[in-house]
DNA sequence: GTAATTGCAAAGGATTTGCAACAGT
DNA sequence: ACTGTTGCAAATCCTTTGCAATTAC
């Protein structure tokens, strides 16, 4: 439970509370290696009969990632989504199946080096990456499904 | 202006009408070569003299991004920005600076070779890449300005 | 002529904010 | 005690949707 400490830290250091709601927040966030929604961990907190409201959880994220224990995504759902980042890298890609919505990680330093040797060499310092691949997931592909709209696509060869 | 006759020919394929607003959207998305959000058509509409409502625009982005023709970005910022790719590689990086929200593109066929390759590796079925990178401008070092939210995180060696 | 689009205004959904009551230092 | 947080509801912002009038084919 190490990553209690670590916000707690966080906290201290910038002269804020630690509140029992934050650390409540923090440790259904740091239990879950998924990639969790605002309502997601309401649900959570609900079942754990805790009761938070809506707005201190959007503020404790806020605060978590900025703490940088913690990473914010956007899968084009319309609502974003966290995922701690205690006990991995965080440069990592995410492949997103648009099918079934199935989040995968993947860990590549060669692609995570080469990236920040792009971003260098046209002078940019570079603070925080997002790398994210859609497509079909190797489930959906073994059930014969198909990615629907790319049928709609011009393809490049018509440029 | 070879790019109305593709979106033209998009909207026949499909055997939807080609009407004067479509085009005229179409004409100011493919007329920058930046990343334009709905308030900016919008305002370069009223600039043309042209009055289409912002439904309207809506949905003709929802049409051009299904062609292919242009592509959605969320840089974080609240709302969705869009970019033609017409004469342009679909596959590029973008380096977003977070302190003055310039937005630079970089094409690295080594780097989108890479990402397809990793995918490949675990079974994944690569069709969109989405590939930020967000940092400081080299404009914005050279004026010395720093990233503001960066001296709050909490740096990977304290995990 | 028929079917689809347009434009307005209203609805929708996620996130933020104001403010009085409350908890942490 | 003092400062900052919490929780509720209202507000906000972007985006979508319903529907009568209009336009493309």
């Amino acid at each position: 439970m190490s990553f209690v400490h670590l916000f707690r830290r966080f906290l201290r250091d910038q002269g804020l509370p630690v509140t029992q709601q934050r650390e409540t927040i923090a440790e259904v966030v740091f239990g879950t290696d998924g990639h969790l929604s605002v309502e997601e961990i309401e649900a959570e907190l609900r079942q754990r009969g805790e009761r938070i409201g809506k707005a201190t959880i959007y503020r404790t994220l806020e605060m978590l990632v900025k703490s940088g224990l913690v990473a914010e995504h956007d899968f084009g759902e319309g609502f974003k989504r966290y995922e701690h980042l205690f006990g991995q890298s965080p440069i990592h890609e995410h492949l997103i199946c648009t099918e079934c919505g199935a989040v995968e990680k993947i860990e590549s330093p060669e692609l995570a080096r080469l990236q920040e040797e792009q971003a260098r060499r046209v002078g940019f310092l570079p603070a925080r990456y997002r790398l994210e691949i859609y497509g079909l997931c190797a489930g959906c592909q073994a059930e014969g499904r198909t990615l629907e709209w790319e049928g709609l696509r011009c393809p490049v060869e018509m440029m």
